[in-house]
DNA sequence: AGCACGCCGACT
DNA sequence: GTCGGCGTGCTC
């Protein structure tokens, strides 16, 4: 008896025994994916992660489906890795492997419903429904289960098909299909009869009449001629040939019934980069070579190393100076970035030092190019040895990494928020690195709290670049007093006196700007004046935000929408006024205050589709755009040499979020919009909006105080419990029943707070309590340093056990996330 | 995640 | 009386 130990993509925690023949037992390795049934009546794509002959005593194991790949396309590496996620991200294993495949590589079966070949059918003795589904089958030989749904139109035909099942009308059978198809380019050649120079004669004759083959005969000589002078192999493309002859394809089409054509194929990678564009050698200045000697010595006892560098301190060179030396050594590279649209100008730039080693792992690929690039990493093709990607190019099949870099180290979009696994891309990269034997660099002008302290804390070695690059100078930061521009009445629209005359001032000098306002639409809350009702969202605990060009008010949770209302439907007063503004509302003024000047727009709204950010971004660069206003898009590592001006709208609506973070986070949001202003050799000027100028954080984004803010955030960290002392897992309750969810809720968090000899907290109703009619409790563990943090999992996992055994709290929907910020 | 089983309301 | 709603439990 032999069995395999498998992983289902879905959300559960156990593995399955599968049964397999000798055979297959001989043939199957760990990593190798199989088709599985599961259940009743679903195949599955599942991953081998254990081969034995231990048979199952509780029930008895199916039989495997099929064997769906020659050789492991998981290394083991990878499983311990995923196992590892599971384990501490608190998720089911399947979660992750789910999560790490591309789509493409787990298909799930569909089933196909098709008439018995050999039934009689006494259509006299079918209901209508039954009679809809016979009668569609005779125009088509199978029909899937979607399509039976808009033939009955109604939802639930599983009773319908398992009557005609039954009366032996129909078959079901499930069918797994692989969608990957390399992509496979056409080629011409000569008919090999033609090869010698007689048949060469002998082919011009038969042409003689015509005039159009012969054209594209002739011409294909030329281009095999040229191709062969350049000592390259002569592939002429179908359609290069159709190009240069000026020529259709239906002549080659006839060419080749003639005979003296004929076509092949051969495979194409589906991104191709074509060719070196080698730059001239790089050359480090003097800062950058000190810092990265010290990173290449600091390897050498430590395995993690913080580059913490000022913006513009030049980052990225020093990174393809390292990137070189690991290539050398022939091991892969790993270059995880916050978010793929920014890569663009990254790209470029190590393709042109490493040509067609680079590859990019990128979530708006199609299934196609993802599955091509893990193909390359599974292979150690040398085209992918350098990769570039955002967080899920952790998961691709590496088998010898050598390096991995995760650039703006402090960015949020590391961590995944939904669905599970919950991981964060740089904590899980460190951990990845060290069953490599990998060595890993966190780059940031303004790291997180917890990456200082361990570069503190000499965990990880430690390398800071204080000077520009070239020398250029810091920003000089200037403050903006709101409150008393107001009481002044200095202000136009949301536009101070100062930052006017600033921007006229750039614009002249034909220099850019850039205006940061980190929300997005027009203005987020609308309100009565009279009675100060704000309108809501029915489903959502959420007032509906206000869409000027839609002439709408929109729930951001559930899509909900209405028209604006023209009164007030408290009170009926007409007088209606908006609150807050955002990214929409800046651009409306700034065209009325610069009605000359050429102004963009960057947030979500703008840059939807494949290229939208890279089209805002490359029209800004090529000087279309004088003003570009944005969110916080703009502040991810872009470089423009010819912005002067930097404003910062309204510096407090991030400072006071009720987060622990939100000074962490206001300071280094605004540190890195600053840090657009003034790459060149003129000093740049960034002006800060504000209704505290005196705040602690500004004060220190003002000073390039990093140590400041590091310092008095540590301290607060410290005294009420948060990271880096405090590890912390927060707990997530849903249910459509307010009682029962108190009720649970307080349940769960007592028994919590009696079991865990720790700060527990809550049940907290969170600042948006209620999202599509569910109702949201909270709770939060913090777990000490020197708490064993896996017992302290397996004791929440066990206390969840119990929540769930008790009947009336089984329906709460509970969610884990562990490091939540 | 599906999918079946099973127990209570609005229909023939 | 039955169709069908979704709460509950299991899938190797």
């Amino acid at each position: 008896m032999y069995f395999v130990e498998v992983i289902l993509p879905l959300s559960l925690a156990k593995t399955f025994t599968y049964k397999v023949s000798e055979a297959e037992f001989q043939y199957i390795k760990k990593g190798m994916r199989v088709a599985v049934p599961f259940g009743k009546s679903k195949i599955y794509t599942a991953l081998v992660i254990e081969i034995h002959k231990n048979k199952p005593e509780l029930y008895e194991a199916k039989e495997i489906h099929q064997i769906l790949d020659e050789r492991p396309i998981v290394t083991e590496i990878q499983i311990a890795h995923w196992q590892w996620i599971a384990s501490y991200y608190m998720c089911a294993i399947g979660d992750v492997y789910r999560g790490a495949m591309p789509s493409a590589l787990l298909l799930e079966s569909e089933t196909l419903i098709s008439q018995k070949t050999d039934s009689f059918v006494d259509t006299g003795l079918l209901s209508d429904d039954e009679f809809l589904v016979y009668e569609a089958l005779q125009q088509q030989n199978s029909l899937k289960v979607q399509d039976i749904i808009a033939i009955l139109n109604k939802k639930n035909i599983f009773p319908v098909i398992q009557k005609l099942v039954d009366k032996n009308i129909l078959v079901l059978q499930e069918e797994i299909q692989e969608n990957y198809k390399p992509k496979l380019v056409r080629y011409v050649r000569l008919h090999p009869k033609y090869e010698s120079n007689q048949g060469l004669s002998e082919l011009l004759e038969t042409l003689k009449n015509a005039n159009k083959q012969k054209e594209i005969v002739m011409r294909y000589f030329q281009l095999c001629a040229s191709e062969k002078t350049q000592g390259a192999a002569k592939r002429i493309t179908v359609k290069r040939l159709i190009e240069e002859a000026n020529s259709t394809a239906a002549i080659i089409k006839a060419l080749i019934e003639k005979e003296i054509f004929e076509d092949y194929f051969l495979q194409e990678d589906r991104v191709n980069f074509n060719g070196k564009i080698k730059e001239d050698e790089l050359r480090l200045s003097e800062t950058q070579q000190t810092a990265f000697a010290e990173i290449k010595e600091s390897f050498t006892h430590k395995e993690v190393c913080l580059l913490h560098g000022v913006t513009s301190s030049g980052k990225t060179e020093i990174y393809i100076k390292l990137i070189e030396e690991f290539l050398a050594t022939g091991k892969q590279i790993l270059y995880l970035l916050p978010e793929i649209a920014l890569t663009t100008q990254l790209v470029g730039r190590l393709r042109a030092y490493f040509g067609n080693k680079v590859a990019v792992f990128h979530s708006k690929y199609n299934n196609n190019e993802r599955i091509e690039v893990w193909n390359q990493v599974l292979q150690k093709s040398q085209k992918a040895q350098v990769v570039i990607g955002a967080r899920s190019a952790l998961f691709l099949p590496f088998h010898d990494l050598g390096f991995i870099i995760v650039d703006e180290e402090h960015e949020q979009t590391f961590k995944q928020v939904d669905p599970a696994p919950r991981y964060h891309a740089r904590d899980a990269a460190i951990v990845l690195a060290h069953s490599h034997k990998a060595k890993v660099l966190l780059g940031s002008a303004t790291p997180s709290i917890e990456t200082y302290f361990n570069a503190k804390s000499d965990k990880f070695g430690l390398v800071e670049i204080s000077k520009r690059f070239g020398n250029v100078m810091m920003p000089n930061i200037e403050l903006v007093d709101l409150k008393d521009k107001y009481f002044r009445k200095k202000m136009t629209g949301h536009f101070s006196d100062v930052l006017i005359e600033e921007i006229t001032n750039a614009l002249s000098l034909g220099e850019q700007v850039i205006l940061f306002q980190n929300r997005r639409g027009y203005s987020p809350i609308i309100e009565c004046i009279t009675c100060g009702h704000v309108p809501h969202c029915q489903q959502c605990d959420v007032s509906l935000t206000y869409h000027k060009n839609k002439n709408q008010l929109r729930c951001h949770y559930c899509g909900y929408n209405m028209a604006k209302p023209t009164h007030c439907h408290a009170c009926s007063s007409i007088d209606l006024t908006t609150k807050g503004f955002g990214t929409e509302q800046i651009e409306q003024e700034l065209i009325s205050i610069f009605p000359n000047s050429k102004i963009g727009r960057m947030d979500q709204d703008t840059t939807r589709g494949k290229f939208g950010f890279e089209k805002i971004i490359d029209s800004f660069k090529n000087r279309e755009l004088e003003i570009l206003v944005g969110t916080q898009m703009l502040a991810k590592g872009l470089d423009f040499d010819n912005v002067s001006l930097v404003g910062i709208m309204n510096a407090d609506n991030m400072l006071f979020h009720p987060d622990f973070r939100a000074f962490e986070r206001s300071f280094q949001m605004m540190t890195q919009v600053a840090g657009r202003a003034g790459r060149s050799e003129k000093q740049g000027k960034v002006i800060v909006q504000t209704y505290n100028p005196g705040h602690n954080t500004i004060q220190q984004v003002t000073n390039n105080d990093y140590l400041g803010m590091y310092k008095e955030q540590l301290y607060d960290r410290k005294i009420y419990k948060y990271p880096p002392y405090f590890r912390i897992v927060k707990l997530t309750l849903k249910q459509r029943d307010f009682d029962k969810l108190k009720e649970g809720s307080i349940w769960l968090y007592q028994v919590m707070s009696q079991n865990l000899n720790m700060p527990v907290l809550g049940p907290e109703e969170p600042a948006i309590s209620r999202i599509r009619n569910e109702y949201i409790r909270t709770i939060i563990v913090k777990i000490p340093q020197n708490v064993s943090i896996g017992n302290t999992k397996k004791t929440i996992q066990k206390m969840l056990n119990s929540f769930e055994a008790v009947a009336q709290y089984r329906s709460i929907r509970v969610t884990l996330n562990v490091d939540f910020y």
